[in-house]
DNA sequence: TGCAGATAGATGTTATAACACGTATAATTC
DNA sequence: GAATTATACGTGTTATAACATCTATCTGCA
């Protein structure tokens, strides 16, 4: 029997290697993941990166975050986050100033219109992670987590 | 104790639900594994898109595909298949002809060149896939590209 | 035949990602 | 304490992604 992804790839020929297609799953699923991430923000204007962000933010509270701490907790590493922030601070989202005693960092803060946007979102995408992954139950994504961390650390050792 | 991922994202409060750290689990490891591939590839001028589609190319042999063909079977969706294709034309790595029955339909098929870079990335990239996940071994693999596969059946129903 | 709708693909445009380099402040060294 | 190095951040530029729209070809049906 042709594995699943096989079919969804409508790839004819079995793939190399367990861990290939090991590789494959998880860009596959991470990517079908994301695209209903990114439908549901749509709506609001923003993209899965600025929530990423702006949940940060919210985590951090009032005394914000400067520059490199918000990009060193994003999942996914973006390499210009200067830019990443100033689209934010447009959208009114956040906010920055440069009163730190060391005057090279800029501390980021979520705004109130930050924070009520986040608000209206929390539901519909808890919702949506439910319906995602909600039928594997508690056990399952346990186990699903746990292998996947002992992936990262295989893949990018000692730290 | 804190949970691993938490660790890697220096995030002090613990995850909302296990539904969202699965979610978080995935897109970081997804984003950890294709550095590792996006670095490996650097030196040979070519994205992990871009060698997805040499890939697939290679698997199509001499009959080639055309671009939608190529476009449905990326692991992650793109939406202009057709300046990805362009980019690698102009890299001599593929190759397009109208000569389908159908005029509407673009062949496009992997080059001698394409094959003869892919040949040469092949040990390479399966040894830098055994090395971000060879540890696991074949049973937990197993296990790891199961349980994905039922979270992309729970998050696209119906086909 | 001739036309409406569907499909395959290209193109124009804007936004974002990626990379290299530049500037300001702080820490270190002599 | 002056010079050097390191750190935090910004800026300029190019490539790619994303979105909408357009053209060409085919299909089905009157």
């Amino acid at each position: 029997m042709p594995s699943r992804l096989q079919a969804e790839l409508k790839q004819g020929k079995p793939f190399a290697s367990p861990e290939h297609e090991a590789i494959l799953s998880i860009a596959r699923t991470a990517s079908v993941l994301e695209h209903g991430v990114i439908e549901a923000l749509k709506p609001h204007g923003i993209t899965p990166t600025q929530y990423n962000v702006l949940r940060i933010l919210r985590g951090a509270g009032k005394e914000g975050l400067c520059r490199n701490a918000v990009r060193d907790r994003l999942v996914a590493r973006v390499p210009d986050a200067t830019r990443l922030l100033d689209r934010l601070a447009e959208a009114g989202l956040v906010a920055r100033d440069r009163d730190a005693p060391d005057r090279r960092y800029v501390t980021t803060r979520i705004t109130l219109a930050g924070l009520d946007l986040l608000a209206r979102l929390d539901q519909p995408i808890t919702q949506l992670h439910r319906r995602q992954l909600g039928r594997l139950g508690a056990r399952k994504l346990g186990t699903l987590i746990d292998l996947l961390a002992e992936v990262r650390g295989a893949a990018a050792p000692a730290e």
